[in-house]
DNA sequence: CGACCCATAATTGTCGACATTCAATGGCGA
DNA sequence: TCGCCATTGAATGTCGACAATTATGGGTCG
């Protein structure tokens, strides 16, 4: 496990937050350990299959073990910590026929997505995406992959937010969740920052051009585009050797 | 909260507990507890809103306060429980909206479903599916509503899993078990049980004919006549008024 | 030298108790 | 009579301790 200090960054760990729907659901004790677990695995200082130890969790958050072990549950529900009786909790382990599987889904949900913003997204809420979009643009163009991709993130949500299909939107973060180490990963890759940002750039155009049919088939083609990029990752090199 | 006694029937737990992936994951004093409470819902035992008090739950299983939250965490990860920090847990309520939202969701999900099963069931996997059937068309004849509902929720749960993609069949699973008590009252309406055996049957012949598109299409159009029963029973008029 | 087994240490699941917070009841005032 | 507020009871979240189970390491045997 890692050795680094209860401190993790603001802003990410309210993204995280959101996606992981704590705000008023839970303690702030259990809040506070399931994000810095949470974000841990998805940052990858706690590697796949590693131990999750609740006593040493307890001592680190100076808390006993009954709020660490509601935020494990809380995270084993989203898929990212696998709980079996009687044994320790460990960092979920993805193979990548279940990420194949996971993005076969997002593929199709996202175009659902995309359908239903074009038909809903305000004026405002057009201007909105765009400034979102900007600012991508900007950390894209300095090469700052870390912002980018929690950028893509928050875009993501906030469109499938406009979609206006709470259950839809609970499925996809939860889907999003699980894969968000293999999509920075991805997008460290040389080329990978441009190609996502005309992609993006071009979805935008079919909804604020209220085209439907495209922005759909433009989401589903964005995200097969995406799984590609994880299977030339050096994370999909690592599962096949292994 | 109901004075019924700790003693669920056995076939329909097992399936529940099927569907709540709870076999070897959790201990066997919080396993009887969810199943408890999620069958509870399910039947209309325990309604909507309904008050989840987590002490007179434990003296009920003669166990801790602690089994019991744990069990009342894993029904919230499902989304039949609702829990928030320092409220009493509550049986979760469902607005038409939602309900709308889920099956929308789950006619696109479903249609997939319908292509894999198609595309991936063996000759064994379609002889195990038309006997299913047969016990459903019995049950139906015969006019046993609750039999045939867990044939019928059994024999999607078959489906996904021939499909062959866990995620999938994890997000269905989860989608199904919220609308249990809504289908189930669905299909106590006057000819729905017929009209569902009928759709059911065309289903089946396009899965063997290995028609995948047909099996899409009609899967898709299934979900959207269960829909309209639900829109039309009991539940959605008390809704509506409310 | 490697595989198996047993004893020890560590970890889990559960419990009852406690302080804090919430909800419901009754009293007060308008 | 109705609405608001304080008080009381109940329920929650957390804690440390315990028995039961699992993981670990050393020792033995083939």
């Amino acid at each position: 496990m890692s050795t680094a200090p209860a401190a993790p960054s603001a802003d990410r760990s309210i993204e995280l937050v959101r996606l992981l729907k704590l705000n008023e659901r839970r303690e702030p004790s259990v809040v506070q350990v399931a994000t810095w677990v949470g974000l841990g695995i998805i940052e990858g200082r706690l590697r796949p299959g590693e131990d999750l130890n609740s006593v040493e969790l307890s001592h680190r958050f100076n808390s006993s073990r009954t709020p660490v072990r509601e935020a494990l549950m809380l995270l084993e529900s989203e898929g990212l910590v696998e709980i079996r009786a009687r044994k320790r909790p460990r960092v979920a382990a993805f193979t990548l026929e279940r990420v194949r599987e996971i993005y076969f889904v997002r593929q199709h949900l996202l175009a659902l997505v995309g359908g239903l913003v074009t038909e809903k997204a305000t004026d405002d809420e057009l201007v909105e995406l765009r400034a979102r979009l900007a600012q991508m643009e900007a950390d894209a163009a300095g090469g700052d992959v870390d912002s980018y991709f929690w950028g893509h993130v928050a875009l993501q949500e906030r469109m499938t937010q406009i979609a206006g299909n709470e259950t839809l939107k609970g499925i996809l973060d939860s889907l999003a969740l699980r894969t968000l180490i293999l999509r920075h990963a991805s997008l460290a890759q040389p080329g990978r920052l441009a190609a996502s940002v005309a992609d993006q750039l071009r979805i935008f155009e079919a909804i604020q051009n209220r085209d439907g049919e495209l922005a759909a088939m433009l989401l589903s083609r964005a995200t097969v585009a995406a799984l590609r990029a994880i299977e030339e990752s050096d994370w999909s090199q690592r599962q096949s050797s292994a």
